[in-house]
RNA sequence: GCCGGGGUGGCGGAAUGGUAGACGCGGCGGUCUCAAACACCGUUGAGCUCAAACUCAUGAGGGUUCGAGUCCCUCCCCCGGCACCA
């Protein structure tokens, strides 16, 4: 046996005996309960895993065998998220073809996952872009367009001019590409869509029972941005700056045909609106200009024009001045019966709302800003109270909206004086009684643009026919394969490269006509939006999952990976759930009840200032070197910092390094133990340094105990060693709580302080059969978090098997009670002595004892005593006059 | 601006309202060694220039409480997300 980490002589036997005996294979025994621990789904990456990317997949593992050794089914499964735009942009930038590269890259993830010791069952991996996984994705978008919940439309969408493709808006980012940092452009494609926005509440609703972190799911409420509001009709009055209306007689004719709907969240405030905007895009424009005189005419539509060039970053920055056009046209207040101006403006966006405001300047920001610069009337209509209207105009004054909710309504007619929020309740019922309008929730979330004018995707299963009308292709001929090509290019006219290929672009609709095909594919969420259906039943080859396996195993018990994709994958999957829920396919509704993410592993890089001329990369505050460069440059030019792992900045450990450097238990424990689970960390060689010293401690106690130890030592239990039993069963307590709630930290320092107290202990007292007892559990919880070690030392005791397959050790909360309590003893709240007492001591005597502490006495100094308060087990306060 | 999450030794971090700083890294002293590295043992918040005792200490300031890192209020700073969404 070993009596240091040794763990080139013996990690390598150990990870070749599992897989030869098929260790990981998910067992389905009845009478157990299940466990499925799910990792997101990895883009297999040419660079190969980074000690970063072990973050994640270490602490899954740890409670994935720990499960298993308590007795659970486990299910951990792994496969490869291998279509879409970062698989095909590397091939392409290799010229490879992207499967072939994909899986090859794959084969190296996996090699280096079971480098690392993770348990995963690879009989059930697969990768997204198998025909016989995305035949199903076909197949679950045919659910969706039957549903009404695909469907394909002309739409302004995001495109990525360097990707060649439309985005999803959750693929931008501050009006940049998401993945290259590309400004997008808008571009009027037919593009598909998913309705997300169908299930918005349900989705933001179901969010309240998930154990998932806070963060998370406040973002998905960002985004789903759901408020209330009224959303009314206004009539356009015909107004008299055109000089071919009468504005008096078109008042009465208040059914005037041109209408709009505007929407609000702040209908209390109607009577101060002196003016509404439209969109630029807003259709009534349109009718407006074929109404207008040529002086509007001309300043309208150049104004669109101007707006419509302007990009969609340009347009929407928040900081910009606001800028818009009056129409001439004047619209009624249906509160005050009064006109006010038509104005189109391109900060009000056509794809929220209606696309048209009511404008109220004294009580929005944004509409302030606007009425200034055009001179517009603002009207105060919210004060704190009705007699308190200076702080309003003082807010004005310096140029301030005053946009409080508190407070009461005045110069509101018959509303004056009453609450904002009685006021929003009595005019929705008011709009709503006149017919004017309805109370009606917004959602900020669009609906999910899917199609991709790309590649390397899933093709979308449908036909167009030569009239235009869409056909899905027929369950039976899925899936729709994508052709093997060598030429596979975007261009840059918005259309998929599938369309130049005649024999993947030509086919026969239902009724035996021509028809063509359509040759967007999909984006690759679609495909991570139910791959984790998949993995409880990934063989079968007549349905997409039997729903049965998928009854037992769904949902996710703990679903871990990082934080970027809060609104991405983990709202798409969530969606896709619902659907097929709705459709009786799954008997969930959410697919993961936790979640957990990790924090990510940074490394040290050196960065300099930038010289005269130069500039910055977008999001960089300095110029990355190497670390060649780095160390060619003095002090005051080099400026080093932690950021994240990544092969672009040479600042990559990998796996393979770090296991061959110190072993891939150490590896294990240095990540579980450096930082709480979801912190970043800052990867440190000491720190490896630590963990290998620390197995070498276990491996050392196993060794020099190895000797005495007694596998039978239940039967050598002599009622004496109450501490060394006491420190087993409080560890194995610890351990198994901490690493149920991810705090594998805190686990693996219980596990440092049993074993230097076993250290102490077998060096200075006998008690084999305790001490025996001790070590085996230590080696059994040492199992899920230093595998390699712990089956080293099992077998090193004489033991046989696998400790996976040993029953993970359960505690006796009455071997672990503490039979002496160290009390602290206070006077004034303040710490003066500690005394040692039996378990259970009363406490009145736990007081009694208190009061004879000489260091007590001494600081109670004969004053008055005021109030004693004990607590029992933790201490005595005793309180005197001062 | 809005919404989250945070601020504890030289560093990473522990602490169900109850002995702040567990555990580890680093430092210091020692053992081993010709020597170094490794390993092992001891020590390590600050102040009071041995110790004991005491005092101070969880971003700042108030408050609640017998007792606050933990709860409440005000403010500062850092990280993440959203952002002209009416």
């Amino acid at each position: 046996m070993y009596d240091r980490y040794e763990p080139h002589n013996f990690e390598a036997k150990w990870r070749k005996r599992w897989a030869d005996a098929d260790l990981f294979r998910t067992r389905e025994e009845a009478g157990r309960p299940k466990f499925y621990g799910l990792d997101f789904f990895p883009y297999p990456s040419g660079a190969g895993l980074s000690v970063g990317h072990c973050r994640n997949y270490i602490p899954t593992d740890v409670l994935c065998r720990m499960r298993f050794m308590q007795g659970y089914n486990v299910l951990h499964p792994m496969g490869f998220d291998a279509f879409g735009l970062p698989a095909e942009n590397e091939a392409i930038k290799r010229q490879r073809h992207p499967e072939a590269m994909v899986h090859e890259y794959g084969a190296t993830y996996k090699r280096q996952m079971d480098l690392i010791g993770i348990g995963y069952d690879w009989s059930r991996s697969f990768y997204s872009s198998d025909p016989s996984y995305y035949k199903w994705t076909q197949w679950i978008f045919k659910r969706l367009f039957e549903k009404g919940l695909a469907y394909r439309a002309n739409a302004a969408v995001n495109w990525c001019p360097k990707d060649k493709t439309a985005l999803a808006n959750e693929e931008v980012v501050g009006g940049l590409c998401e993945r290259c940092g590309t400004p997008v452009e808008r571009r009027e494609i037919p593009q598909w869509f998913f309705r997300i926005t169908e299930y918005a509440q349900r989705l933001l609703d179901d969010l309240d029972d998930l154990d998932w972190p806070e963060g998370i799911k406040n973002q998905q409420r960002n985004w789903i941005g759901r408020s209330e509001g009224v959303e009314f009709e206004m009539s356009v009055a015909e107004t008299a700056g055109s000089g071919r209306f009468d504005l008096e007689a078109e008042q009465v004719k208040a059914e005037a045909e041109l209408r709009f709907r505007v929407f609000t969240t702040r209908i209390d405030t109607i009577f101060g609106m002196s003016f509404c905007v439209l969109a630029p895009e807003h259709p009534l424009v349109e009718q407006l200009l074929l109404r207008s005189d040529e002086e509007h005419m001309a300043a309208v539509t150049t104004y669109i024009q101007a707006a419509k060039a302007l990009g969609d970053t340009e347009r929407q920055a928040a900081d910009r001045f606001k800028t818009g056009v009056d129409t001439g046209f004047k619209a009624i207040n249906p509160a005050t019966g009064k006109p006010v101006p038509i104005f189109v403006a391109d900060y009000v966006l056509m794809g929220y709302g209606t696309g048209a405001i009511m404008a109220v300047p004294g009580h929005d920001q944004r509409d302030f800003d606007f009425a200034r610069k055009y001179d517009l009337a603002i009207l105060p209509v919210i004060a704190p109270s009705v007699e308190q209207t200076d702080l309003v105009i003082e807010a004005h004054a310096k140029g301030n909206a005053f946009e409080s909710k508190d407070g009461v309504l005045i110069n509101s007619g018959e509303y004056t004086g009453q609450t904002v929020a009685e006021a929003q309740h009595n005019l929705g019922v008011w709009m709503e009684s006149l017919g004017l309008g309805e109370r009606k929730v917004n959602y900020r979330i669009r609906d999910w643009l899917i199609s991709r004018q790309r590649y390397w995707g899933c093709p979308i299963p449908i036909l167009h026919d030569q009239g235009g009308s869409l056909e899905a292709v027929s369950d039976d001929a899925l899936p729709v394969e994508l052709p093997a090509v060598d030429s596979y290019e975007p261009g840059d006219d918005g259309a998929s490269p599938l369309a130049s290929i005649p024999e993947f672009l030509n086919a026969t609709n239902s009724e035996g006509r021509l028809a063509r095909r359509e040759t967007d594919t999909m984006g690759g969420f679609a495909c991570s939006s139910w791959y984790f259906l998949r993995f409880c039943d990934p063989a079968n080859y007549t349905q997409a999952w039997d729903p049965a396996k998928v009854a037992y195993w769904m949902p996710v018990d703990c679903y871990v990976g990082g934080a970027e994709h809060a609104v991405m994958h983990l709202l798409y999957a969530r969606f896709w759930t619902k659907v097929l829920f709705d459709l009786g396919l799954v008997p969930v509704k959410e697919p993961f009840a936790r979640l957990q993410n990790q924090g990510q592993v940074l490394g040290y890089t050196p960065y300099r200032s930038p010289r005269p001329g130069e500039t910055l990369e977008f999001g960089e505050s300095g110029i990355l070197v190497s670390f060649e460069e780095a160390e060619q440059l003095s002090d005051d030019e080099l400026q080093w910092r932690w950021v994240r792992m990544s092969k672009s900045k040479g600042n990559v450990v990998t796996p393979d390094e770090a296991v061959e450097q110190y072993g891939a238990d150490a590896l294990r424990v240095y990540e579980l133990f450096v930082a709480p689970f979801e912190a970043d960390v800052q990867w440190s060689n000491e720190g490896m340094q630590g963990a290998v010293r620390f197995l070498s401690k276990v491996c050392r106690l196993v060794s020099v105990f190895g000797p005495r130890f007694q596998p039978q030592w239940r039967e050598g239990l002599c009622g004496e060693g109450k501490d060394i039993r006491r420190w087993t069963h409080q560890t194995i307590r610890k351990v198994t709580d901490d690493v149920e709630r991810f705090a594998f930290n805190t686990a693996v320092s219980t596990l440092m302080i049993f074993v230097n107290n076993l250290s102490d202990a077998i060096n200075r007292v006998g008690m084999d059969a305790e001490l025996s007892e001790a070590v085996e559990s230590l080696i059994l919880l040492l199992s899920p978090i230093a595998p390699h070690t712990a089956d080293e030392l099992w077998e090193g005791l004489g033991r046989t098997g696998f400790t996976y397959h040993e029953a993970w050790p359960t505690a006796d909360s009455a071997l672990a009670a503490e039979d002496e309590i160290t009390i602290a003893v206070q006077v004034n709240g303040k710490l003066r002595d500690t005394i040692t007492v039996a378990a259970g001591t009363s406490d009145a005597d736990l007081e009694a004892a208190a009061m004879g502490s000489e260091k007590a006495v001494f600081h109670m100094d004969g004053k008055e005593i005021r109030k004693v308060v004990v607590v029992p087990g933790k201490l005595v306060n005793i309180v005197v006059a001062n």
